[in-house]
Order: structure tokens, then sequence, then C-alpha cells
DNA sequence: TATTGTTATACTCTATAACTATA
DNA sequence: TATAGTTATAGAGTATAACAATA
């Protein structure tokens, strides 16, 4: 639909444009050797480094039994450890190796690099005004700041 | 990741309202007692009216067999028709029933209604500018006015 | 022989319940 | 008995190949 209002013209754009920016941002994270949840996970690991499975869980709000293959794959890949916790033999703590701290480097360097790229047609002040009037949208519509409601379904064409 | 630069900003809020507009859309169209792919087929349908499973497999970058369930679902609820070809008795022709341009235009309000409500809080020359530069920021990166890259795969938070 | 729609199969992603080993 | 992690199972959603009817 090609949004005859200006509000409709806007909610598309915003729509076509938020789906371009996120899958720019896989095809990021796979040029780096991930799926976007690993790169979530090591985000939350360097987040709250030692934290156990179960605490993880409930930070991404996904069940325990999907972490073992999760942390399993990234453990595989060198990037996290299961460090064995001293006072309690149940569970692990979880950390980024040296390489998971540079994988983690990795990727903010290439989101900072898309952002770059995403704005590289306006000017400065051009982009203080957007962000104005799109924190604006993002208030009223109740999204807290820096926090991101993730794509859990996929989404056909609005 | 909070985006330390103003392009970093943009970008995340460009994700995060994308996101949220994306969910509610699935909302709504789960409220109209649709599936975000089975009203992408709808409109597909009314845009070429007769149009065969093939030819809208094509048009949607989707596998014919796929659209087998798809319409058999649309068939089912009374929405689209297979249609006897006169000439052709391998294919179809795909119709909308009454009560599919009925629920088509039900889609089409509840779009237009989630438009308004994402932007009420901008008054007119507000929106004037927010459409202008999302509109370069969309030109810039390659995107075609009025046409949606599906969202084919979810994406974990940014 | 080529084309249309269909069935069958497999692979990924995720939700849920049952199990084990510690505590 | 309660908790942490694991295994097993099932259900979507989708890609791919083989197939039957028609051209």
């Amino acid at each position: 639909m090609d949004g005859k209002t200006e509000a409709g013209r806007i909610a598309f754009l915003l729509s076509q444009v938020g789906a371009h920016v996120a899958s720019q941002y896989v095809e990021r994270i796979g040029a780096l050797g991930l799926k976007p949840t690993e790169a979530r996970v090591l985000r939350e690991i360097a987040a709250a480094d030692g934290l156990s499975q179960q605490a993880l869980g409930e930070r991404l709000a996904v069940y325990p039994s999907r972490l073992v293959g999760l942390i399993d794959a990234l453990e595989k890949l060198g990037l996290v450890e299961r460090r064995d916790r001293p006072g309690d033999r149940r569970s692990y703590a979880l950390c980024l190796t040296d390489a998971g701290w540079k994988r983690l480097e990795g990727i903010e360097h290439s989101v900072n690099e898309q952002a770059n790229e995403l704005c590289r047609d306006l000017d400065p002040s051009q982009r203080v005004i957007l962000n104005e009037l799109l924190d604006r949208i993002a208030r009223g519509a109740g999204l807290s700041p820096g926090i991101h409601p993730e794509f859990r379904k996929s989404v056909d064409g609005s």
C-alpha cells in the first residue's frame, strides 16, 4: 500500500527503512560469522559477565533449554566459556573469551559503519532534526530509550 | 547498543520504531483473523485479480508449493477463489471473493489508523519534514518508493 | 517435451515437558 | 524439595525435489 496520507507515507517509510536496516544488520553479522541471536547473546553476556544460563534466559525472555545449543555453538566458536562456579556445581558462569570481546568490538564497529552509511546524505543539522522527530514518535509509542523490541516474528510487506 | 554518534542514534531509532510498527501491524492483521503472509497474498491477488499460482509465486518470490497451503487456507476462509480457467485446465484463476475485498478494506482501514496513531504527536509541518528526511534516507539506501523489502528473517535486537 | 499445481521430505527455529545432578 | 542445566519432542515456517495431470 502506498499510503495516501502524510501519516501513511511516514509509517510506510519507517517500516520500509526499518526492515532495510534490519536486513543489512543480519548481513553484517553474518559476515562476522554469527547469527543475530548469537550476537545478541554475546552482547548480553558482555553486559553482565559471569551470569548463569538461567539469568541469561530471563534477560533474553528465552527458554533455558534454548540457550543450551546457543551457548554450545558460541563455545565451539571460542567466543564464550562456561566456567565452573566455586560455590555451586549446578550452574556455570558465562564469560566472554578474549576472542569473544574482540568479536563484539567487530560487531560494534560494523554497526557504526552501517549507521554512517545510512545517514551519509544528511548534513549535521538534518541529523539533529531527524533524531528529534524519531525520538518523539518513539516516546509517543511507549518505546523505552535504548531498548529494542526484538523482531520475534517475521513480517511480510506492509 | 545505545549508539553514541548522532548517526548511531538515528539508526537505532529507525530499527526500533520500524520493529514496533511491524509488530503492531502483525497484531492488527491478527485481529482481522489473518497472518501477515495471508494479508500479503490477499493484497497481491487484489493487485492482479485472476492471476495463476505460478504468477503469484513469481510476484511474491515464493515457491509455488508454498502457495498451495496458503491459498487453501484463504479459500477455507472464503476470501479467495480458485476459478477454473476456460482455455487451460492446468491452472486456476485466483480471485478475491466479495468477503475477500471487504477484508482487504478492513486491512487498509486498520493500517491507516495505525499510521495516524503513530504520528499523533507530530504537527503537519513536522510530518512534512520527517517524510522528506526519511525519503532521503530511503533513496540513499537504494529503496524503491512503495516497494517493501519483506522481513524474511527474524532479527534480534540491534 | 514443457508447464501447472500438488505431495512428500527435510531443515531451521522455537516452545514445552520430562529428566539429571546437584543443592 | 527446589534449582540449574540438559535431553527429547513437537510444532511452526520454509526450501527443494519428485510427481500427476494437462498442454
